[in-house]
RNA sequence: UGGCCCAUGGUGUAAUUGGCAACACAGCUGGUUUUGGUCCAGUCGUUCUAGGUUCGAGUCCUAGUGGGCCAACCA
């Protein structure tokens, strides 16, 4: 059996040939570094599924690492956030760790480094720092505590350690070059002092190293072989490199950062600084607001962890530039539901439909397939009586023949009922229309097996009864931003684009089977799209949110128009 | 006035590493359908430009063009 050769990506080509050029398979090793200063969004996601699905294939293991270097920022309740929303991926890491876990190691480093002429303590504002820093094209001059002998340092650092010194007042730094044409080589800072207590270390420790010092150096303590992260950071690449040089012993696994491009999505943005804005600013309601691209968000949306991962394979990953159309995350949650979501009805906008012909007062059960892909998902009965609810938009007094659906003498089937055709309709002192009056074949009867059972007619509506039904909030959602990339205008903020009408709150009628919707259970609401019942739900309030509704060639058919 | 990264259909990614440019989505046509859903069949369309190396270039080289990143005691 011939196999064709499975297409990699750029990172698993860095992957394959590492392993022939010596790398043991069983060495690899990976991670998953958030920090935990706000909720994993959709771009952490595609992280998640590249770092973990590479765990996956090549059998090995991948921790789930807080870099918690800020205490500023930082909070264990985004800790467990964090692992909720890896683990509701699907995903399980090896060992749970945290930069923090390494402070101790770092500072013994850091004294090493002081102690071989590597690093110094400065004892400037930052202002001056930054003035003597220089630009990506003008060189950076030396700071007139370069030069501070050992010892001067040595002391200097351990009274940063002790709290001898306010917050601002010295910094460690690494002696490299200010003459670099990388920035990040120009003496960068390893250590600063904090007076904040750490969501881990609590008051242990007034000095906190940066990201450069201890990323990589995390990365070496857990033998982690290749370090992926976004494109923002390959110019610290040189300096990972050169803080790995201090303190690497030939025989342990050398870690390697490579970059890959962050994925983009239409339609909203995806920084966590940005979001912070939009729950800041009341623009959405919290975090896992489901406009929100957060993972929760999209899990309270009624996203299915499955559509999620299968979006982040397909999308894949490479180095340029993108911005995936949302429309893809959609076609993958429709995909995944469309399988599982069990059918059901319910009347969004609804309009009065009362058959003049059936019994008043007459009632009778109709059989209604789960779902029509699944045959064991089975059948339930659905009441059907004399007044009934439809679709607004499914009615028209008078259309030509691409609507296939109620008009005035024309015929339609009610989904798993009978044939009904529109006599009359009532309006009121507006013009709008309250009621229509129709007539059925009581032998039309779905299921029933008669020749007018049979019929075919060419529409088919969904429907509640009236007096069976239920009431519930369905909350609608539109797309978060007006504009495509919403944060990549240099004259205009991203604020400048929220939709005012994302949300919308409505009143809607679906069948009495849902009475004892749970929460987060996933149905589709038949011709209307997918929905998913919220947390606010209560036993005598529904509320559903709106997934994402059905793929809808009618209104291409009637934009054309 | 510097260094680095990137460029493949409308979108996102592939291309057996120099050998017939493919997959998914979107679009369009038709078929099936008691969801204008699903499913099925078909169809449209691509290597930024100019040189060079080569029997052969999306892939290698040079130049150009376009886009991005880099001057936080953030990560």
């Amino acid at each position: 059996m011939s196999e064709a050769r499975e297409a990699l990506n750029f990172l698993e080509h860095i992957i394959e040939d590492d392993l022939e050029n010596g790398y043991q398979k069983s060495q690899l090793r990976f991670r998953f570094p958030p920090e935990p200063n706000g909720y994993l969004h959709i771009g952490h996601a595609s992280s998640i599924c590249l770092n973990f699905g590479l765990g996956l294939k090549y059998g090995a293991p991948v921790n789930l690492r807080f870099d918690d270097t800020n205490p500023a920022k930082e909070e264990t309740a985004y800790v467990e956030a964090i692992k909720k929303d890896v683990k509701w991926l699907g995903f399980s890491w090896d060992t749970e760790r945290y930069a923090s876990d390494y402070f101790q190691q770092l500072y013994d480093w850091a004294v090493q480094l002081i102690e071989g002429g590597k690093a110094y303590v400065d004892s400037q504002s930052s202002e001056e720092m930054a003035e003597q820093k220089g630009t990506p094209t003008e060189v950076g001059t030396n700071s007139p505590f370069r030069n501070r002998t050992v010892a001067e340092n040595l002391a200097l650092f351990s009274g940063m350690k002790k709290g001898d010194f306010e917050e601002g007042t010295h910094v460690l730094r690494a002696k490299i070059d200010m003459g670099a044409p990388n920035m990040l080589m120009r003496d960068p800072i390893m250590y600063r002092i904090l007076n904040k207590a750490h969501h881990r270390t609590n008051t242990d420790w007034c000095i906190y190293p940066m990201y450069d010092w201890a990323h990589g150096e995390s990365d070496y303590l857990e033998q982690v072989t290749h370090s992926l992260c976004t494109l923002e950071f390959l110019p610290h690449r040189e300096l990972y490199d050169w803080f790995l040089d201090q303190i690497y012993e030939a025989d342990k696994v050398r870690p390697k950062q490579r970059e890959f491009a962050r994925r983009n999505l239409s339609h909203t943005v995806v920084s966590k600084r940005k979001l912070l804005q939009l729950v800041e600013n009341n623009v959405v309601n919290g975090w896992d607001d489901p406009r929100m691209p957060t993972i929760s968000g999209l899990r309270r949306r009624g996203y299915t962890p499955e559509s999620i991962v299968a979006f982040a394979d397909t999308i894949g990953i490479a180095k340029r530039e993108n911005l995936i159309d949302v429309s893809l995350l959609e076609f993958h949650v429709r995909d995944h539901l469309n399988k599982i979501a069990p059918r059901v009805m319910g009347v969004l906008n609804p309009l009065k439909l009362v058959i003049t012909n059936y019994p008043e007062g007459k009632e009778e059960y109709v059989t209604a397939e789960n779902n029509p892909g699944d045959s064991d998902a089975g059948f339930r009965e659905v009441p059907f009586s004399r007044e009934l609810y439809i679709e607004k938009e499914d009615f028209k007094e008078e259309a030509n023949r691409k609507f296939f659906r109620l008009k005035l003498g024309g015929e339609v089937r009610l989904k798993n009922g009978y044939i009904i055709k529109a006599e009359s309709c009532t309006k009121d002192t507006e013009g709008n229309i309250i009621e229509v009056q129709c007539t059925y074949d009581p032998k039309s009867k779905s299921g029933s097996g008669t020749e007018e059972s049979l019929r075919k007619v060419k529409g088919t509506l969904h429907w509640v009864s009236i007096s069976h039904a239920i009431s519930a909030e369905v909350r609608l959602y539109d797309r978060l931003f007006t504009d495509e990339s919403p944060d990549t205008h240099k004259d205009k903020d991203f604020m400048d684009f929220v939709n005012p009408d994302s949300l919308q709150v409505i009143t809607a009628y679906v069948e009495p089977s849902l009475k004892n919707a749970k929460e987060q259970d996933r149905v589709q609401f038949q011709r209307m799209g997918y929905f998913c019942v919220d947390r606010d739900s209560t036993p005598d309030k529904l509320v559903f949110n709106k997934t994402v509704g059905l793929r809808d060639t009618w209104a291409k058919i009637a934009e054309k128009a």
